[in-house]
DNA sequence: GCGTGTGAACTGGTTCACAGCG
DNA sequence: CGCTGTGAACCAGTTCACACGC
């Protein structure tokens, strides 16, 4: 019964999840698939053939239950299961990044931050453990950790990338103006880069314009 | 000749914008399709199929001319033009964003930060003007701002987003844990939301387990 | 009537295959 | 021989349509 389920639908996934944590936070306990696609900018169809791939969980009539959505996709996803993560550039986003109590709300724990700059290393006070860039790998392969967030400059993403890999990360997000990308099977990357966000957005503009 | 450009070549023509100029300034001139396929984590054919919207622009046994291609693409794309930004919520990731030069080399213009607390307003020192979050409307309609950034605190982008649309933005790119979903047709939202990234990553790690 | 679940039709994007040129 | 350009075949995801239950 359990079909596999498509990369995209999982990503979905984690965007309706984020969906029903708000409704929920703000005390909306039923939902509607027309309601979700609006939210997320897709149409109810589409929400509903993805929630399939979960099985029956909606109520026909009356729509979704929220917490009871959210705990299937939960389930499913393995949301439950903590995950490390560490940072690495500690310049003004990263050393934002460790100060924010999201991940650990989210279930990811951030067990270590590194930066070439023993300066930033010595000034910066944290919970969390800093180490230097040029023992990445070493503190990767020893604290298990994996997920690798990239805040470097662009420049020295690649370098930053390969470093996680030697590690041994199952997953990359990369923050810096670049693309990052890692030939090896089997490990994740998503790149979040506001520049090539504001170029699409820029084309899309344009395109508009043009029509 | 020109036929209409799907939006996902044109979000790929970024990307590939992107590593044009990496290579460029890498000193490289010649690309293959293959070569960028890698670099995008994309396919030789894919590529080659999504160039292709522009003409004839490769040369054939011995791939693009980085630098020609790069032109092109911001001929169709208009990256030539210039837009104007605005960043709302000058916490550490806005604050750090607002000092980017990399904006201003992407012909992006950041022309105003917003927040809502005035003394993050009077301490902040910045060559852009900044304004309350209470008059944001206001001056996205006198600056002719055409993107926000919005990078407020999750519970506050939904409205934050709405008082862009207000004032007649074209795209929002949402840096907050949430995502902000924008009914009115034909304005661009793009959420980069690490929270979401991260949990996409686990529940592909936890798919990859299972299989 | 509203809203889910789901099969059928459709659309668009990806992969395949190969002609043609340096 | 390598690589582009492109038509044909393929496949996945989206949209359409509707039965069924509240």
């Amino acid at each position: 019964m359990t079909r596999k389920i498509p990369v995209k639908t999982l990503h979905r996934f984690s965007m309706i999840y984020c969906c029903l944590l708000e409704s929920l936070a703000a005390g909306v306990s039923r939902i509607s698939s027309r309601i979700l696609g609006s939210q997320l900018g897709s149409t109810a169809d589409s929400i509903r053939k993805e929630i399939n791939y979960l099985g029956e969980v909606g109520d026909v009539g009356s729509g979704y239950d929220v917490a009871k959505l959210a705990g299937r996709i939960s389930d499913v996803c393995g949301f439950e299961k903590r995950r490390t993560v560490a940072i690495a550039g500690l310049g003004k986003v990263g050393s934002a990044l460790l100060e924010n109590p999201e991940f650990e709300n989210a279930g990811f724990d951030i067990v270590a931050g590194f930066d070439s700059n023993t300066n930033i290393l010595e000034t910066l006070t944290s919970k969390v453990p800093l180490y230097p860039a040029s023992e990445l790998t070493d503190w990767v392969k020893k604290l298990n950790i994996e997920i690798g967030i990239i805040a470097v400059p662009p420049s020295a993403a690649a370098d930053c990338a390969a470093r996680f890999v030697a590690g041994g990360v199952s997953g990359l997000v990369n923050f810096s103006s670049t693309t990052v990308a890692v030939a090896q099977k089997g490990i994740i990357v998503r790149n979040l880069d506001m520049i090539c966000e504001l170029r699409f957005i820029n084309s899309l503009m344009t395109a508009n314009q043009k029509a």
